[in-house]
Formats: C-alpha cells, sequence, structure tokens
RNA sequence: GGACAGGUGGCCGAGUGGUUGAAGGCACCGGUCUCGAAAACCGGCAUACCGGUGAACCCGGUAUCGAGAGUUCGAAUCUCUCCCUGUCCGCCA
C-alpha cells in the first residue's frame, strides 16, 4: 500500500511506477479518481470537524447551565441539530475513505530504479552455477517417480482432485529430509529463528502480506469463518509483528517456517500441469526478514545467497534471475527468481522468488521500528524468499540426478537426512 | 460448546454520564544535588488526521479507554453485537 501523500504529492512518481509495470493505462482512472477521493475527503473532514467543535462547545454549555440549575433547551436543540449534520457527513466521510483505501489496497508497489523496465522478456540473468545437463535420454519426473514407486498422482486425484500429490515410500521420507535439510541449513547457518505457524489465518493478515483483496479467487476460504488457507508462510510469518513497534536494535529479525503452501491457481489452468510442476498443495521452507529502509537492498542479497545455499547443496544447477518491472509481483519493489534446470521436461523451474517488498507490505500490517537515535516510529521493511519450495525440487533431483540406469544420485548434503545414497 | 470474570496510555492501575486525553505508580528523557553513582527533589513524557503559506518548530481543531453500532445536548462510564483473554465444566487429538 502506498502512502496516502504518494497520492498527494507525488502523483507523477506513482504514475511512472505504474507505468513501468505496465499498467498505468489500466489504473490512470483509479489514481485519477484517487486524488479526487483525497480532495473530497479532506473538505468532508474540515466541515464535519467544525461542527464537532461547535457541538462539543454547545454540550459544555449545557453542561454549565444544568449545574447552575438552569434550563437549556434551546442549546440542547441546537446541538441536536448540529448533531444531525454531522451524521450526515460522517457518512459521506466513511464513504469517500472507504473507496479511496480500497484503490490504495489495489494498486501495486513501485519497482526499484535496479529493475529493468518491461515485461517478461526484460528479466535477466544476473549469475548462475552449475551446469544444466543435456536431457536426451533423461526420462522426466513423472515417469521415473511412478516407476521408483514414490509418487503417486492418480490416488492424490482421486483423494483430493487434480494437483494434489501422494508421496509415497522413499518420496515422502524425501520430503521430510528435505524439510530438515533446509530448516537446518537455515536456523543453524544462516540465523534465522526456526518457527511453526498456522496454516490457517484471518483475512487481516491476508490483507497485511497483500493476498488481498485483488487475489482472493487464488485463495482457499474456510466456509464457515472469515479465514483462509496460507499460499505460503510468508503471510503468518510477516504478519507475526503487525501492528507492533520494533526496537531498532533487535533489527534485521529472521524467520525460518516449513509449511504446506494451498493454491487454487484458479488463472493457470492447463499452464504446466503435467507433474509437479504447478500443484495446488506443496510444501515448502520460507525465510522472512524484518529490516531497515537503508538495508533493504543489501538484506535481499544476503537472503537470496540463502537461499541458493541449498540449491548448491543439492548439487543441482541454477540460475539466478532479476524480474523485469511487468513479471515483479504486486508487492513487491525488487524480485530475484531462482531457477534449477529440470533436464526431463527441459525447462527451468522456479524454485523461490527472493523479494524486497519495501515497506509496502510494512504500512498495509503496520510493522514499524522504534530507531535507537529516539525518532519516531518507522516503518521496516520486509523481505521473503522461498527456501525452498519441495515438489519443483524434488522434480528437478529425479531428473537432473538421474542415472543411466534409472536410479537416482541423492547428493551427500541430502543422503544423510534421507538415510540412502540412491533410489532404485 | 456451557457458565462466570475481564479487556483503560510502554507497563501496572484509578475512574459508572459533563473542564478525563484520562488520577496515582513504574519505566523513560532533561535538570538540581554529587568527585561520580544511587537516593531525593523539579520538570517533561501518546498517536493519527485536518487546518494555520505543502519543511522544522509552534498554534488551533477533531478523533482514539478491544472493534462496531446505538441511547443522549454530551459516553471510558449506559444498551446491543462481535473479537480476544482468564477461570471452571463438558468434549476431544
Amino acid at each position: 500500500m502506498h502512502d496516502l501523500r504518494m497520492v498527494r504529492e507525488h502523483i507523477d512518481a506513482l504514475r511512472a511506477g505504474m507505468r513501468r509495470r505496465g499498467v498505468l493505462d489500466a489504473l490512470s482512472p483509479t489514481i485519477d479518481r484517487a486524488v479526487a477521493l483525497d480532495k473530497a475527503r479532506r473538505e468532508t473532514i474540515q466541515a464535519v470537524e467544525e461542527r464537532k467543535a461547535a457541538r462539543n462547545a454547545v454540550s459544555q454549555q449545557v453542561g454549565q447551565r444544568k449545574r447552575a440549575g438552569e434550563s437549556a433547551d434551546d442549546l440542547q436543540q441546537q446541538s441536536r441539530l448540529l448533531g444531525d449534520e454531522i451524521a450526515r457527513l460522517d457518512r459521506e466521510l466513511a464513504q469517500t475513505e472507504g473507496e479511496l483505501s480500497a484503490i490504495l489496497l489495489e494498486l501495486p508497489n513501485i519497482t526499484l530504479d535496479q529493475v529493468p523496465a518491461g515485461g517478461e522478456d526484460k528479466n535477466a540473468v544476473v549469475r548462475s552455477w552449475g551446469a544444466p545437463r543435456d536431457g536426451a535420454r533423461v526420462q522426466p519426473h513423472w515417469e521415473i517417480g511412478a516407476k521408483l514407486g514414490i509418487i503417486d498422482f492418480e490416488r492424490g486425484a482421486k483423494i483430493s482432485g487434480s494437483g494434489f500429490i501422494v508421496f509415497r515410500e522413499m518420496g515422502a521420507r524425501l520430503v521430510r529430509a528435505l524439510m530438515n535439510l533446509m530448516l537446518d541449513v537455515h536456523s543453524r547457518e544462516h540465523g534465522y529463528q526456526e518457527t511453526w505457524v498456522p496454516v490457517v489465518v484471518n483475512r487481516a493478515s491476508m490483507t497485511g502480506t497483500a493476498q488481498l483483496p485483488k487475489f482472493e479467487e487464488d485463495m482457499y476460504a474456510l466456509r464457515d469463518e472469515d479465514a483462509f488457507l496460507i499460499p505460503t508462510a510468508e503471510v503468518p510469518l510477516t504478519n507475526l509483528y503487525r501492528d507492533e513497534i520494533i526496537p531498532e536494535s533487535e533489527l534485521p529479525k529472521s524467520f525460518t517456517a516449513c509449511s504446506p503452501c494451498f493454491r487454487r491457481e484458479a488463472g493457470a489452468a492447463g499452464k504446466d500441469t503435467r507433474g509437479l510442476l504447478r500443484v495446488h498443495e506443496f510444501d515448502k521452507v520460507e525465510l522472512v526478514r524484518y529490516v531497515t529502509p537503508e538495508s533493504s537492498e543489501e538484506q535481499l542479497e544476503l537472503l537470496t545467497g540463502h537461499a541458493e545455499q541449498i540449491l548448491t547443496q543439492l548439487d543441482l544447477p541454477y540460475r539466478v534471475v532479476r524480474l523485469a518491472s511487468g513479471d515483479t509481483g504486486f508487492a513487491s519493489a525488487h524480485t530475484y527468481d531462482l531457477e534449477t534446470f529440470a533436464p526431463g521436461v527441459g525447462k527451468w523451474l522456479e524454485v523461490s522468488s527472493c523479494s524486497n517488498f519495501t515497506d509496502f507490505q510494512a504500512r498495509r500490517a503496520n510493522i514499524r521500528y522504534k530507531p535507537s537515535d529516539g525518532g519516531k516510529p518507522r516503518f521496516v521493511h520486509t523481505l521473503n524468499g522461498s527456501g525452498l519450495a519441495f515438489p519443483r525440487v524434488i522434480a528437478s533431483i529425479l531428473e537432473h540426478h538421474q542415472q543411466e540406469d534409472g536410479s537416482v544420485r541423492i547428493p551427500a548434503a541430502l543422503s544423510t537426512y534421507l538415510g540412502a545414497e540412491r533410489l532404485g
């Protein structure tokens, strides 16, 4: 969410930001409307506060008269009339503010200068590690997974629906091993506080991290309560400090959690649906950091490095992609995607998305810090990234580490946790 | 799920219709005192929004005592709904 001052004083910067995302044409009337609403809001506030001041003064006189044992009927009548006007203006104000805040909640964050302008084709690989292998003789992960008896797509679909996966035997153990490896690395080596969070969250939390109101159709909602299944542990971890003020001495604050993630993928029907590439429920280890505004960009580099570390340990080739403005998520100001190569399907798979949200989420969720110099509380910057998402990592392991005989080599860092050096 | 009891400023805690934005205490900041510290004493100490020339300081106003709605000339104080916390009972992995 943007500061209302952005609308009032830096409207050109706001427009420029929307233009760089390629959404200005669609949002221009909305922005104009916001400017008008802001003006109307201030006028109404002045009108209503003027009357409230008058009523307060009259009421005080009523009190004085009554204590003196005098009648105050005339004053009471005057106050009643003011009250009617106040009620009318208050309703008007509530409507204006409601519409204005709805607009503010639907405007995406402005990307930072280092983010290339343009669409997906302007995404830029900033570095890479390892070499993608030739996939000519590599079976796709859904074939090898079925042969090894570790992934059961059919029964997942039967018990839940398409896009829900049952892992069996060593597949199930693999999930558990990945969870333990990632949580151990991030908590012990990278200093994140290990956390276990609810996967059901309320509307305020979903709004705080900006899944709502714009993306409600992508969320699984509960039927009997105004609550949702999380699409990522980012939601509970970032809302941990919603409506709180953190002492600067505690920053940066960092958290990691493993959780299931639920995504309806409403707009992605038929895209990458094969195998493990796009599923409705998956597990993921998430990283979240609360940092000072001055440090958020260097903190993004740090966090991205932490996620990369897992790919290195899994011995999977990867590349780091800086997303162009048009491809950057709604709430993010700067995003690196981590992609690992899956030779069986011949594609780079996004296994992590590391973002600097600047103060966009902090403003929505009202997360501030108290500066050590005694200054007024300021909004923190929030960051998060996957470290990593399991299904695509599993796909990549099954394909990239696949041997000629159809067995799969398990990299050393993982075999300790899995208790096996190969599958099959 | 049922029955009680509660939710007041950073914390504790007064306050049941009218100078209460809110007593008192703690914490914190500044000062006096001291070689220094502690103690004592003096003073200060909420936030947001609107306006006063779109900075700072300052001034005026409005709002905020879990949230929302209502009664009233006037609500922290009365009524209703909801949320949360505690205790006991029931149920349950």
